[in-house]
DNA sequence: TACATACCTGACTAAAATGGTCAAGTTTAG
DNA sequence: CTAAACTTGACCATTTTAGTCAGGTATGTA
């Protein structure tokens, strides 16, 4: 299983950006200071938040990003998927030789690792951007 | 978070011993061959698992381990932590220098991690080893 | 048109975690 | 008394993580 500092990442510079892009995009820069993300890291991020259609880029002076759909239909799913966080929590796959293909002679817990990432992956499909958001106004009253 | 081979491991072995301490103690070394893990890992989880009082160990010719408890009180909480497998999918508190030190000025998704810890270790909690030699005995049928 | 600001790309790397191996025991049934 | 089994601890190769560094390219504004 894979679940990481770049998800957490991912995740407090889209809830930061989603706060702040209403007037003007908002520059990678800007998150770095604001959530103490180094500034090259994230730009390995948003690369991949773009290619995955979650932000859009506005280059040039004053430019930044925006959020490229609205922040209730970003579901966390979508983000720990752009930037390669798989909620795997097992790859019995690979160990073909060993006797678990996931076809007739699964290992005796290949069931449970399935369950369990099923349940995992319900939780973030049910979590949206926009959750976070509130979750946040709130815890900061 | 941490969910590795070595968590997964720990289960398939308990299953198998779970199937065969009716009669004898099962040595490490059956189950190393029925479950194709390596001997000497197997001995480093053992040795932990026995720590935490889920197994036994009889020692000498013909011994080998045993379960020290009930299948059904066997919840798959205790073999991860067992493991050192710890649920824990994000630490924010190492890193109190910026900012998010689970006090006053917590990260903007601390919340959420917190949320999910529950949320994954509420489906550890409920599953015991009787649980997961019975759905194996469903799926063999 | 210059130039600062911002995005963009890819190579590189130190440190930690993972998934083990190896060696050298101790204990006890037969 | 010896082979089978447990016990302990050091060691290590590989992979992953969490970045850094060095160069770009695009574009709004003065």
């Amino acid at each position: 299983m894979k679940l990481t500092s770049k998800g957490r990442y991912a995740v407090m510079a889209l809830v930061d950006l989603a706060r702040f892009d209403n007037i003007n995009p908002v520059s990678l820069r800007d998150i770095s200071l604001r959530q103490s993300i180094s500034l090259d890291y994230l730009e390995q991020i948003f690369s991949k938040l773009k290619k995955n259609e979650i932000v859009k880029s506005i280059r040039g002076t004053q430019g930044g990003y925006v959020l490229n759909k609205n922040p209730n239909d970003i579901k966390l799913t979508n983000i720990f998927h752009a930037v390669d966080e798989k909620v795997k929590t097992v790859q019995c796959k690979k160990e073909s030789k060993r006797g678990c293909n996931g076809k007739a002679t699964k290992c005796i817990t290949h069931n449970l690792w399935d369950e369990l990432e099923i349940h995992i992956n319900t939780f973030f499909e049910n979590k949206s951007l926009e959750d976070l958001i509130n979750d946040n106004k709130e815890t900061r009253v």
